[in-house]
DNA sequence: TTGTACGCGTTATCAT
DNA sequence: ATGATAACGCGTACAA
């Protein structure tokens, strides 16, 4: 490879003054400029990066955990990564999955050794606990999207919103009997929250008997049958959840949606393509990585605390399906 | 972060026996190699990959230029890079889409400028006038996979041998007036080799009239209709043509397979879930990517020529579906 | 066996 | 405006 060495013999000059001409920080006489760039491009001279970011201390490279995602889903959001961060001079290294609290630590001390100028934590499954005693202080700044981390800065999609939204909708729509299956992680407590201010809105009286738990949807749905309280709808975190309860109320014979109406708070292309497809909330995926991404500029550039105007907060868009019906 | 000088000093020895404990390279005195691993973990040190890779030439990255993938497949390949790449303490780096030769020549500076000790060249729609003046000297060593790329070494589908594994496929199920549409690119000659060769073996005569050639798929087979040259079985590069040409074989009220069967030359998932479903060869994209990714540590630890025994050519393996019929 | 000193390619701080 | 030179963090001949 041609050095900034071999650029100088050419033109004559100091390294200073071809460092100079191409970072364009300082000014340089016309005639001097003219030369250097001259030799640069005979040369085809490219600054060695690795080089660069050692003196300077900024990689222009960050990092992307991901885990708990499907091929398309990563495939998807690496495209997008891609042609954004390409606009910047930046490039990112990839870490996928993560399977405990070792393997995160030494997934992000990698990444940190290669000095990544900030972590992306993208996916899910993610467990507290892992990051509970995690030495973050010789580690790049950590940002997630889609995961409450606490202590973590990112974007967020708002469960809690997004659910009050959902059972506003059904009361829209005469649903009065809403019942709930929280998700199991700590989203559970997101959903109840807006399930609840939901009800407090109307006015009506909250019944624990109709919010259920668990990882399972089928059993999550069978021990809300198995209380014989009624319910006209309910409310499901997402498609798959949605769909193992949609078979599991038509082993009780109910039907979906004549009987009772599912609506889930996360839906994509699982729930559009099941029979009946599934009404529900769409993750703004996209607008939020760009959040991300813009956080992260500010994260990398600002270096401090120069907090911008990002959005951190997203709420799902409504996509009506089939699997929710009006009652009369 | 914590550097070489810090475990210095905790450890009181010099750069030197440090850089040896860690690599492993040189012999140390048992006692000091202890002293010295007691405060890299202490101080949770890791070297900085950024200045070792300066100083020994080697980074441990991989640049990755893809194009052509659907997000699927570009999330199946990156993951399994990603894994495969990770046992051995190296990462890639991602550069997404090509657009022609100045953005070719742009993404592969880029991955030079970031000292990539390889660069993968994977998808499709390369375009060979891309890499005719594009100066290979000062890049890290190019390596393709499914790309005949003359000059870049790599792994290849073997279109011949597969066109012709498909002719004889359809010769025994009783078909003797085969067609084919070829692939518009570079890779519709091996097609035609393969072709030709089935047909050679068998001592039957070429009929140039059975072929057609053109990105689109309806207008091939419109070609090849509007010939009235009759035909059994036609073969088609893909599953997306094979879908045009059923199509449009339907439109001319010709039912498929009953009346004419067709075969695809890369099968895959598309192809699987059409109605009738497609019968065809399937690319074997795992083990080519597992050569291919041994065919890199070759060349990265080679550094020259040592050429060792990696498959380069693969064929298709035939899945049997339901848009072939036995004549009787 | 261990330490010294130089080089890797670049930026940045001084002088000039 | 430009040029010497010291970092940046690490590997490694060479010397001790």
């Amino acid at each position: 490879m041609t050095t900034i060495l071999d650029v100088c013999r050419l033109a004559n000059v100091s390294k200073a003054t071809v460092s100079r001409v191409l970072s364009g920080n300082r000014k340089v006489k016309e005639d001097t400029r003219d030369v250097v760039m001259r030799a640069v491009e005979q040369l085809n001279y490219r600054p060695n990066q690795l080089a660069q970011s050692l003196a300077t201390k900024v990689s222009n490279t960050v990092g992307v955990l991901t885990n708990g995602l499907t091929d398309s889903q990563l495939g998807q959001v690496l495209r997008q990564l891609d042609s954004a961060l390409w606009g910047q001079g930046r490039s990112f290294i990839l870490a996928n999955g993560v399977d405990g609290a070792a393997s995160l630590a030494d997934k992000l001390s990698f990444l940190a050794s290669r000095h990544c100028d900030a972590i992306l934590l993208l996916g899910k499954n993610y467990d507290h606990r892992w990051f509970d005693d995690l030495d973050v202080s010789d580690l790049p700044p950590l940002l997630t999207m889609n995961q409450t981390l606490d202590e973590i800065d990112g974007v967020q999609f708002d469960q809690a919103l997004t659910a009050e939204l959902a059972c506003n909708y059904l009361y829209s729509h005469g649903h009065t009997q809403i019942a709930v299956l929280l998700e199991s992680g700590s989203g559970g407590e997101q959903m109840l929250q807006g399930y609840r201010h939901a009800l407090e809105n109307r006015s009506l009286p909250f019944n624990r008997q109709m919010v259920a738990q668990h990882a399972d949807g089928a059993t999550a749905i069978s021990m809300l049958i198995n209380r014989y309280i009624p319910f006209t709808a309910v409310l499901v975190p997402d498609d798959h959840q949605a769909i193992e309860v949609i078979r599991t109320l038509a082993q009780y014979n109910i039907q979906v949606p004549q009987e009772v109406s599912v609506i889930s708070l996360m839906t994509g292309i699982e729930g559009e393509r099941y029979t009946p497809a599934i009404t529900g909330f769409e993750v703004p995926e996209e607008k939020m990585l760009q959040s991300l991404l813009r956080l992260l500029d500010d994260v990398i550039k600002g270096g401090g605390e120069g907090g911008s105007d990002v959005t951190r907060e997203f709420m799902g868009k409504l996509i009506i399906r089939q699997s929710v019906r009006t009652m009369e």
